[in-house]
RNA sequence: GUCUCCGUAGCUCAGCUGGAUAGAGCAUACGCCUUCUAAGCGUACGGUCGAGUGUUCGAAUCACUCCGGGGACACCA
């Protein structure tokens, strides 16, 4: 329809497309579409109110003049029933564009730390990332999506010492994580005391790099027994699988070959003992520490090859937090210096943190904040609320995982992800606007309307669409526009407002009328309505990762 | 110090590829259920868009300077 509307005011006015702009009017009274007439005016040597009028006149669209404004009318009707027949017919298709078409896509997310918790830390990576995947495929794009665990460095070395040395054997029924936690808060605290303690945690890791046995042994068994535990976690947040497991350790043996072609191509050079690559302008990047052993940007690069070779991405995203936007920044430069031309297909999708009372969650001191903990408290929460307000509800269960785990979920991605998110559990699960209850609501609400649903065929003929019913119909038909826009932002927050909207509007006009009457005709058309409403929530919502129920 | 992100209502945030009267939610005060789920809808209250200069027909939006806050900045990841 836009693009319509550019062809004609182009041609009419024998201007550049380019400079055509096709707006949505301040104020919807005005018009469905809005042509501002200002940029014309230099062009075509004219007031903008005469260029206004010139095309008023001229276009065969329903339109008006408001302050230099051409506003644009469509016929309601028509669109109001193409679209509902649409949406009913395509159901979860609806959205699905074709804007990723051929094109391979990878996304590394979550990526928790072995033999630590899953903590609050790598919440909002875990559900951007999903988010994102689910968006990228929505858009046609073959998707592919990494855990790349935190299974690698010295602080395995540290651990392994720690765990050796001061280790229960014997767990009493408690698990292993925690145990692994208390003797790594052990060791720093003994390593402030006693600074040489950190040379025998490197030795540990040096021994793990040369594939020891004894160390080898209980890495792995550290790694089998976190990923049992993170399981659990990714059971609440309804992540059921990777396309690949990954993890740090996996390219030990890879980075050689990278340090060799480096050092053929002649970027490195020593400092202060320390193997580095000069980046210019930019903080060197550090390939090799003066003892010889890897560092993260070198298994990076190696990481990175290794994806190219096998997925042939056209685009890689890293969704990490925000500090680490300079390491990121580095590794470009580093493939640019190489020599390769993709550094552009990499993307770091950054997000700031969770905050409490303006200060970061803490994760020092042994005090992270689990986040299987969090979610299970917001359940607790949910079913607490549930039972108040609807005792008699069969699943409550299966109801308070999703309407508790969605609003920490939603919470996270209500926002523009760049900025920094303020976390109180109250205000996540108060489920009144701004919240994921809030659209689950509203999902569920029409879904008890669809049981008067007739299935039958509606005539148009006498049917009124006022304002409520417009501006529903107006928002249900930007849905894919908005999803291509979250696509080309890697923005998950734009579908998340955009439900706000729809809900909002459906909302409004359930309350302002009676949705079930004696006219057959007009209430099958406004249950069909809503039902193309419960089809975009429930699928918008899905992008999101968070479940809708019909019955809450 | 250098780089970078952020600064909009009492609070949490939208709006930022320049466009018409700056919007939501929460909080506060009212109002709306004998009929479809009140987890809803509505009214009122609430703003020097951090400050200034510039570019422009037009700036919350772009540029520059300053102020304030966060983050990164060599052997952690």
């Amino acid at each position: 329809m836009k693009q319509d509307i550019i062809n004609k005011v182009s041609s009419i006015l024998n201007v550049d497309k380019d400079l055509v702009k096709v707006e949505y009017p301040k104020d919807r009274s005005f018009g469905d579409f809005a042509v501002p007439c200002f940029p014309f005016a230099k062009e075509l040597h004219k007031s903008p109110m005469d260029i206004a009028n010139l095309l008023n006149e001229q276009l065969d669209y329903d339109t008006n003049v408001v302050n230099g404004f051409l506003n644009i009318k469509m016929d309601k009707k028509a669109i109001t029933k193409n679209l509902i027949t649409k949406i009913i017919e395509e159901k979860d298709n609806y959205g699905t564009n074709e804007y990723g078409k051929g094109k391979n896509i990878v996304v590394e997310y979550s990526s928790p730390n072995i033999a630590k918790p899953f903590g609050m830390g790598h919440l909002r990576s875990t559900v951007i990332g999903q988010a994102l995947y689910n968006i990228s495929k929505k858009c046609g794009f073959n998707v592919s999506s990494i855990n790349y665990l935190g299974d690698y460095g010295t602080q395995f070395g540290k651990l392994l010492y720690a765990y050796t040395t001061w280790g229960n054997k014997d767990l009493n029924g408690g698990s292993i994580i925690d145990e692994l936690k208390r003797v790594y808060v052990k060791f720093h605290e003994e390593a402030e005391k006693n600074p040489e303690l950190d040379e025998e945690g490197r030795k540990w890791f040096k021994r793990l790099e040369d594939n020891d046995e004894e160390a080898l042994k209980y890495w792995n068994w550290f790694k089998d027994e976190s990923l049992k535990e993170f399981q659990k976690t990714y059971d609440l947040l309804s992540i059921n699988r990777f396309d690949e497991l990954s993890g740090e350790s996996v390219y030990k043996d890879k980075m050689q070959p990278v340090i060799d072609e480096m050092e053929e191509k002649n970027l490195l050079s020593i400092s202060e003992g320390a193997t580095i690559i000069d980046l210019g302008d930019m903080t060197p990047a550090l390939i090799k520490r003066s003892d010889g052993a890897s560092l993260y940007i070198t298994r990076d690069i190696a990481a990175l090859y290794d994806r190219k070779k096998r997925y042939n991405f056209d685009e890689i995203l890293y969704v990490v937090g925000n500090e680490q936007s300079l390491h990121f920044e580095q590794v470009k430069r580093i493939v640019d210096k190489m020599g390769y031309d993709y550094s552009d297909q990499i993307k770091h999708i950054g997000f700031g943190m969770l905050l409490q009372g303006g200060k970061k969650m803490s994760t020092r001191h042994g005090k992270s904040v689990i986040l299987k903990d969090v979610l299970d408290e917001a359940i607790e929460l949910a079913k607490t609320y549930i039972k108040e307000k609807n005792p008699n509800l069969e699943n409550i269960d299966e109801v308070s995982k999703k309407i508790g785990v969605g609003a920490v979920i939603f919470n996270d991605l209500k926002n523009y992800r760049i900025n920094d998110i303020e976390f109180n559990l109250e205000d996540t699960l108060r489920f009144e606007g701004n919240t994921g209850p809030y659209l689950q609501y509203t999902y569920a609400r029409i879904c008890s309307l669809l049981n008067n649903k007739q299935n039958i065929e509606v005539s148009y003929d006498n049917i009124d669409i006022n304002e409520d019913k417009w501006n529903l119909v107006w928002t249900l038909s930007k849905y894919e526009e908005v999803i291509i826009s979250a696509k080309e932002s890697n923005d998950p927050s734009l579908i998340a407002k955009y439900l706000l909207d729809l809900a909002s509007d459906f909302n409004k006009f359930y309350a302002h009328e009676k949705i079930i009457d004696n006219d057959i005709n007009y209430t099958e058309f406004k249950l069909k309505l809503s039902e193309a409403v419960s089809i975009v929530i429930k699928d918008g919502l899905g992008l999101l990762n968070i479940g809708v129920i019909k019955q809450m």
